[in-house]
RNA sequence: GUGGGUGUAGCUCAGUUGGUUAGAGCACCUGGUUGUGGUCCAGGAUGUCGCGGGUUCAAAUCCCGUCACUCACCCCA
C-alpha cells in the first residue's frame, strides 16, 4: 500500500510535545492572571451560522464555511444557512450575550481561550488558525473608562506573567484621530482614508504615507503636511498629552478623547503605565473600535508585529440586539507569539514529557511492585511512568534522558527499598522517605 | 486575490557543461558478553529527486504545465 503524503498544511501549525507543554503553561499563565481580575471562562462553539459571522463585518473570503462532503436530499446548500468557523471570539461574544441577557451579571467579564479560523495566505506571524486569549468587559447602557483602564491593565500583566521580553503597549483613542481630522475639514469618507493611511506610517514611512495621499486626490500637499505634523506623535503619555493639548486643536470630538486618553492613562497603575506609548498613528484598521484602542508589541521583534490587540465599542451586539451593549475588550496572539518565542529562542523548551520519573523494569516479576511504587509517587504530586517493557538499563535510561525525564528510580522488591538516580548529575542513591524525595522534586 | 523565491532521505543540504547502481552530516536501529545512559568504535535501514507532460540514445539536471511550501502586498493576532 502506498503512504499517504504526510505534510503540514500551511497555515496551521503543530508543535512537538516539548513545544506543546510550552504552550500549555504559557496559556496557564494567562488564565492565572485573567482569572486573577475577576473575568470568567467561556466557550463557544467552533462553529456560528455563516449569517451571524457576515453580519459582523467579517470579511467574505476569511470566513472558513463549514459543509458535510454532500448534503442529502432536500438539504439546502446555501451559504447564509450554513456553518462557518469563527475569525474571532468577538462575533460570537456578541451573540452569546444577546443570547444570555437575562442570565450574565453585567458588568459581564469574561475570557475566553480559543482557536480562531482565518481564510487567509499565511506568512510569517500569520497563520489560518491560532490561539486567541481574549478578555472582555461589556455593559448595558454605560461603561465607565475604568474598565478600559483595567483592560490595559491585564492585559499588560498577561504580557508580564508570559516573560517573552519587554513589550510595550501604544495606545491612542478613535476620537481624537476622528475630531482631528474633522478640525482640518475632511469629509467623512476622507477622513477614513487618511486614518487608514496614517496607521501604515510605521510600515511605509512619511514619504509613503505622502505617495498615497497624492494618488488619492482629496488630501493635497499642504494637508498631507498637516496631517503628518500632528499624527506623527509618539509619546510617553503625560508629554504625549500636553503635546495634545498645545496643539489649539478646537474641535469637541478631539477634546473628548484627549480627555479620556488621559483618564485611562491616569487609571492605569504606575509599573503598567511605563509600558504605554500614546501614538496617534495606531488607528487600528477602519473596525467597530470607537474609543480607547491599543496594541501591544515585543520591544526587539518588530518585524512580527502586533502581539496582542483590542480597544473599545460603543455598541457590540447591535446586529443581535436593541439593548445598548458597549464593551473593551483585549486579545492576545498567542500562536504568533509561540512562533516568534520559538524562532527566536525567547523559551527554553524542555521536557519532552510531564514525567519528572522513570521506574526501570529488571524483571516483568516485579511490574506490580514498581506499579505501586509510582502510584506512591504520583499521590505525592510528582508524574512518573514506568518503562513498559524490561530492556538493558541503557535503553531504559536513554529512554529517560531522550524525553527530558530528570530521574530514574530502581525498585528493588526483595529489600523493599528504591533508589533514584539523577540523569544530570549521574548521582544515585537510596531514597529514605518518598513523600519528601517527592517534595524535593516539585520544588526543584 | 496579486507578485517574487523554492521543491532531492525524518531534518539541513551536496549533486560539477544532461551520462552507469543519487550522496553527506545530523537523527534513527543493531552490536561492542546477560543490572546503569550521554562519548567512542563497527555495522544497518532510509528516497517513484513534489506531480504530469515534453525534448533527448540518455533528465534530479533543459522546456512547459500543475500542485505545494515560503516571503511580500491586501488585511490582520
Amino acid at each position: 500500500m502506498r503512504m499517504a503524503k504526510v505534510r503540514n498544511i500551511s497555515g496551521f501549525p503543530e508543535w512537538l510535545p516539548e513545544q506543546k507543554i510550552v504552550e500549555e503553561a504559557l496559556i496557564g499563565r494567562v488564565r492565572a492572571v485573567y482569572e486573577s481580575f475577576g473575568f470568567a471562562p467561556i466557550e463557544t462553539p467552533a462553529v456560528e451560522l455563516y449569517s451571524t459571522l457576515a453580519a459582523k463585518g467579517g470579511e467574505e473570503k476569511e470566513i472558513y464555511a463549514l459543509k458535510r462532503a454532500a448534503a442529502g436530499p432536500g438539504e439546502s446548500d446555501e451559504k447564509d444557512d450554513s456553518l462557518a468557523l469563527h475569525f474571532d471570539l468577538t462575533v460570537p461574544l456578541a451573540r452569546y450575550v444577546a443570547q444570555n441577557l437575562n442570565d450574565l451579571v453585567f458588568p459581564f467579564k469574561r475570557y475566553q481561550l480559543q482557536k480562531v479560523w482565518r481564510g487567509e495566505r499565511p506568512q510569517k506571524g500569520r497563520f489560518r488558525e491560532f490561539y486567541q486569549l481574549d478578555i472582555d468587559i461589556i455593559a448595558r447602557d454605560v461603561l465607565p473608562l475604568a474598565a478600559d483602564a483595567e483592560v490595559l491593565t491585564v492585559l499588560d500583566r498577561a504580557l508580564e506573567a508570559l516573560a517573552l521580553g519587554l513589550h510595550g503597549i501604544r495606545v491612542n483613542n478613535r476620537k481624537i484621530l476622528q475630531g482631528l481630522y474633522e478640525s482640518f475639514g475632511l469629509e467623512p469618507a476622507a477622513r477614513a482614508a487618511a486614518i487608514a493611511t496614517i496607521d501604515k506610517l510605521d510600515k511605509i514611512g512619511e514619504s509613503g504615507v505622502r505617495d498615497v495621499f497624492r494618488a488619492a486626490d482629496e488630501i493635497d500637499d499642504a494637508m498631507a503636511d498637516r496631517i503628518l505634523e500632528t499624527t506623527t506623535l509618539r509619546a510617553a503619555p503625560t508629554e504625549a498629552l500636553a503635546s495634545l493639548r498645545a496643539m489649539g486643536i478646537a474641535n469637541a470630538l478631539f477634546d473628548e478623547g484627549v480627555n479620556e486618553l488621559a483618564r485611562v492613562i491616569e487609571l492605569v497603575p504606575e509599573d503598567a503605565r511605563k509600558r504605554l506609548v500614546v501614538d496617534l498613528s495606531l488607528a487600528r484598521g477602519l473596525d467597530y473600535y470607537t474609543g480607547t484602542i491599543f496594541e501591544a508589541f515585543l520591544d526587539g521583534q518588530p518585524e512580527f508585529g502586533t502581539v496582542a490587540s483590542g480597544g473599545r465599542y460603543d455598541d457590540l451586539a447591535s446586529q443581535f440586539s436593541n439593548k445598548k451593549l458597549p464593551g473593551v475588550g483585549a486579545s492576545i496572539g498567542l500562536t504568533r507569539l509561540m512562533d516568534l518565542a520559538f524562532q527566536k529562542k525567547l523559551v527554553e523548551t524542555g521536557r519532552k514529557s510531564p514525567a519528572r520519573a522513570l521506574i526501570a523494569i529488571f524483571d516483568e516479576n516485579e511490574r506490580a511492585a514498581c506499579n505501586a511504587v509510582a502510584d506512591e509517587v504520583r499521590a505525592h504530586g510528582v508524574a512518573c511512568e514506568v518503562a513498559l517493557k524490561k530492556a538493558k538499563l541503557g535503553k531504559q535510561m536513554q529512554y529517560a534522558d531522550a524525553k527530558g525525564i530528570e530521574y530514574v528510580l530502581f525498585v528493588n522488591a526483595e529489600t523493599n527499598t528504591v533508589e533514584a538516580k539523577e540523569l544530570a548529575s549521574g548521582e544515585q542513591k537510596e531514597i529514605e522517605d518518598l513523600a519528601a524525595w517527592c517534595r524535593g522534586v516539585l520544588h526543584s
